[in-house]
DNA sequence: AGATATTCGTTCCAGTTGGTACAAAATAAG
DNA sequence: CTTATTTTGTACCAACTGGAACGAATATCT
């Protein structure tokens, strides 16, 4: 794997420490607010590294999201592919989404990304429109699964469920980039999420 | 009640007019995004008459949501005061939050406002909070009437149960405003309030 | 060494930002 | 008409914005 040497003037910029350090930057302080100059300073970067490197704003956030995706979104999708019952998968989802974990910013970068809607570039919009239908659809066929193994409220159409726990995880991870409790906003998704479970007709 | 003609130039600038326009302009197109010079040709005001009349951009917004509160905070609070079940309240509410009034935008500038956080200005985000425990306590003073009428588990402490209406309508604003279908998060919301009423314990 | 190739960051650019100084405008009082 | 008082918006400010031009730097190849 002894890669020869090319052409020119070597390279120095870290691509993949940039990526992380941007990552960072964005989950903890949002997606606006930084101008390109001051994001190039906390990053190491000069601007037009910056430019060479990802085309613009757009394409490191971008890369920033899609390094984001490995790092907590698959994970959190995982809960509901293993093979449990629908419950086990919603407290785990729920523990990881309110969990703080000491050398990370509370919250969601891809929540963040979300709710920043088309004002990011077109490119990181794509993607997490993409990453939004990978989830719901892992939400909804783990709802199916569940409702094949008579677990759940069997009136109940996979997709809308899917909705339900994608609506309650985000909720609660914006609340907790906000700061919110992490306790109460459990407390809070679990009883919404005990309306996937009834069986009753109580409220006409 | 012949106002006697103050000394100087007459005013012409139109405060009530300003804050209206302002707060559709907030409303449809969000709190950041639109800088203050933009803002003052879309509101037909001049730079100065702004500072002059609101102090700066927080004094203008403050005004907005303080109008935005006789509009829409207050209304759906009321579902809550009035004498009815609480099945009820949540189903007006909900209605009220998903309809689509058409000469206004989707979603809820207050709800917009809560998620752009301490980036608004100081005067703003006091009265933010102050609306939000506002809301929260009418939620939850609604339900505390309801579980004296034993229309609700008694299991569920009243504080808990107003985060829980909160977090539904907060995250169902949110996805209003992004445009997403307002059929789909009613059947959403809906499934999540199921949870208020649960007496059983069939998740462990 | 010299030519070629590639990456580097300094330096500049026009346009926009939030914010203010100040003179013109418009009224009432003297 | 002159003076006093108040409101108006133009014109200006320094600072910053996203973005690109371009020569210096550092390598391999002949």
């Amino acid at each position: 794997m002894s890669e020869k040497r090319p052409r020119g003037r070597p390279k120095t910029v870290d691509r993949g420490a940039a990526i992380e350090r941007a990552l960072v930057h964005y989950w903890r302080e949002g997606v606006h607010g930084t101008s390109l100059n001051a994001l190039c300073r906390t990053l190491g970067l000069s601007k037009p590294s910056l430019y060479r490197e990802f085309g613009g704003e757009d394409g490191l956030l971008e890369a920033a999201l899609s390094a984001y995706r490995e790092h907590a979104v698959l994970p959190l999708m995982s809960f509901f592919e293993r093979d449990q019952p629908f419950t086990d998968a919603l407290a785990q989802a729920l523990a990881f989404t309110t969990e703080r974990a000491e050398g990370q910013p509370p919250g969601c970068l891809f929540t963040i990304l979300r709710e920043a809607g088309e004002r990011v570039g077109s490119e990181t919009w794509a993607l997490v429109q993409r990453l939004e239908g990978e989830r719901r659809d892992a939400f909804a066929a783990a709802y199916a699964r569940a409702r094949e193994r008579g677990e759940v409220d069997a009136g109940l159409a996979p997709e809308l469920a899917g909705r339900v726990v994608d609506l309650q995880l985000h909720a609660v991870l914006l609340a907790m980039h906000a700061g919110d409790d992490p306790a109460t906003l459990r407390a809070a998704a679990q009883v919404a999420f005990r309306g996937l479970f009834a069986d009753f007709d109580s409220c006409s």
